[in-house]
DNA sequence: TTGTAAGCGTTATCAA
DNA sequence: TTGATAACGCTTACAA
């Protein structure tokens, strides 16, 4: 007999019949395994074997049997809920993970975040954040969604502080793929931009180049940061001045490296050029066409280096020496932090190195 | 007096203090409001605005200044569980969707995808045929994974057709992106390409050709077949005869679409040829360079057309009469069908139109 | 070795 | 108009 009085109409939700139900529940594996369901939930939770609990070899088959003629799949809410875990890591960012636009794609890291997942037992799940309006959209408590999965993954130029430091001070495992430092507590994996500037700055004089400059654009990401420490870090550790005319800031590259001052540049003793990489590739096309234009060949006369990879469609020309930012190690060694801090392990941010690239705009600069 | 016996230990789970919890429950907010906790559901998750239900303006306050001053989040964990929904809608595609190679990648329909899964308020888990992620592995059975979203999507030339079929004779919401008929009960979504083909074909008359060859592989792809049932409408309705020798398939097209063929062809009065898009876009490369090899002018002597999009390495070639597969579209299409089906929808398959590219490959046919 | 039942934090139903 | 209470599907402490 059931604990509340038969017969007696009752308030609360009707059960769902389980004739109409895409999804079978453990429930129904318990009752084609003729086992309870406690039972079910040990077996297939690997709980069972894993803390040397006592199933019989027989009752394991039976239950796995049932379960996969049913394909059976734990119900990922129900999961969390109990379990306080559901093996789902959630990727949120902050602008379209699949833009119309490629170039600001984040695939490059999914590649690496896919693999690492899967190799760790996680199912990732995309949560739709700014892509356009509707139900997931902005506004407050967007965020608050990925909370479905154990841990999630923030990607993106722009971040909601408050609200991601609301995730952490919760102690929500979070990781953010890219250096960001102004949300307290939060853990990142960066590249290592200042080791890679100053490793291209090397190879530069090493070839013998004295005057070297800088092209960057005018604004202060952590990135841009990152890559003019390192190439002041390379000039310095070569003997050079890393005074502040060894860099150019342009709010819009291709007005301000034009012909005439690459040539003025040149003419004043610069011997190798060498621009950020940014999402446009501002910097490193207006260097390029400004060089072409000043009849100045390269690598003959003026050497050029570029901090990151050339966008997409200037995949064709000659390969810069600069470096390679491996955006899918990014993405696996985020997955690994993020899974060790699932697993309760600290907070940590990661740096990983890029990969330098010597290429063929570089050569020894003419001798006078 | 709660339900059961007092003073008697039980077996169950032990609760957990109100004290040591990290986030607030609705309970807390409830008590805070001096209401109960069904009301602050109810007024929270708006349903009571929404479905007309009765609440006074004062108990919304109360419940709203309680829920905004404990900081009181809701748990998705829990509002999916309660609402039998998780939001979640499974991408799944037969070969990785992650390949190294971006080009042969999924990446047009996930635009689509990702916009329209925001926009109906669904994120989205993403299944690769290879990774073993979560639960199940690859092999028998892999296809089970989804189940843990509400429903899903399949991309992908080969499919397993009866681990499908099972899928979809369970109840679980299914959409193909593209056209499959060979799975019962299968809802998709496919690109028209009959009505595409044949508008480039009436286009091709339009001008003045009289004698059209389409060149395509030799497989029967859905694709294929409906490209050139497209085709040879085109020729129909423009009173021009619909026979075999108007289509030349090809195993290799590289080798037996040779500047000499064309010549012949071109001898025996065929003005314009037409190929179809494939992956690896095989049969417009080789029309194209057999073409120029045969020093016939495009498209001053002969007009050429392509059922599709040229691959990413010849867009820098003229474009070519044709037409576009709005992949974003169909993806997004796709999720909308899903949608419905998840909501109780019927099985409806969908054909989204293709759009017209004039190009600048064909013109009319030079009179002898 | 297996079964029983509480509890996770919601939503939905019905009675008051 | 509000409040009890069952149910969602799962994990787990404890009893048998």
């Amino acid at each position: 007999m059931t604990k509340e009085a038969a017969g007696r109409a009752r308030p609360g939700r009707t059960p769902v019949p389980a004739g109409r139900r895409a999804r079978p529940r453990q429930a129904e594996v318990a009752r084609l395994a003729g086992v309870s369901q406690a039972t079910v939930s040990l077996v297939l939770s690997g709980r069972a074997t894993a803390t040397g609990r006592p199933i019989s070899e027989e009752t394991r088959k039976k239950v796995l049997d049932a379960a996969h003629s049913l394909g059976y799949v734990p119900d990922p809410a129900a999961s969390r809920l109990a379990a306080a875990r559901n093996n789902l890591l959630g990727v949120y960012s902050f602008t379209a993970t699949f833009p119309t636009d490629v170039r600001h794609s984040y695939y490059p890291f999914l590649v690496g975040v896919e693999q690492e997942a899967a190799a760790q037992g996680y199912d990732i799940v995309l949560f739709t954040g700014s892509s356009s309006g509707g139900a997931g959209a902005a506004g407050a408590g967007a965020l608050n969604r990925v909370r479905l999965a154990d841990g999630c993954l923030f990607l993106g130029r722009h971040v909601p502080v408050d609200e991601l430091h609301r995730l952490v001070a919760d102690g929500f495992p979070v990781v953010h793929v890219g250096r960001r430092d102004e949300v307290e507590g939060l853990a990142w994996v960066g590249a290592d931009y200042v080791s890679a500037g100053r490793e291209v700055v090397t190879a530069l004089t090493g070839l013998g180049h004295r005057r070297i400059l800088l092209v960057r654009e005018d604004d202060d990401a952590p990135a841009s940061t990152d890559r003019e420490r390192g190439f002041l870090d390379g000039l310095t550790a070569s003997g050079l001045p890393a005074g502040p005319n060894a860099v150019v800031r342009c709010g819009d590259p291709r007005r301000e490296v034009t012909a005439d001052r690459v040539r003025a540049w040149f003419a004043d003793g610069v011997t190798a050029f060498v621009a950020e990489e940014t999402d446009t590739g501002a910097a490193w096309r207006a260097l390029r066409s400004a060089v072409a234009e000043a009849g100045l060949s390269c690598p003959g006369q003026v050497s050029l280096a570029l901090l990151g990879s050339p966008p997409p469609d200037l995949a064709d020309g000659p390969v810069p020496m600069g470096f390679d930012i491996p955006r899918p190690a990014l993405g696996a060694e985020a997955v690994r932090l993020l899974a060790s801090r699932i697993g309760g392990g600290a907070v940590g941010s990661t740096l990983v190195a890029c990969t330098f690239r010597p290429g063929a705009t570089a050569g020894a600069p003419a001798t006078p």
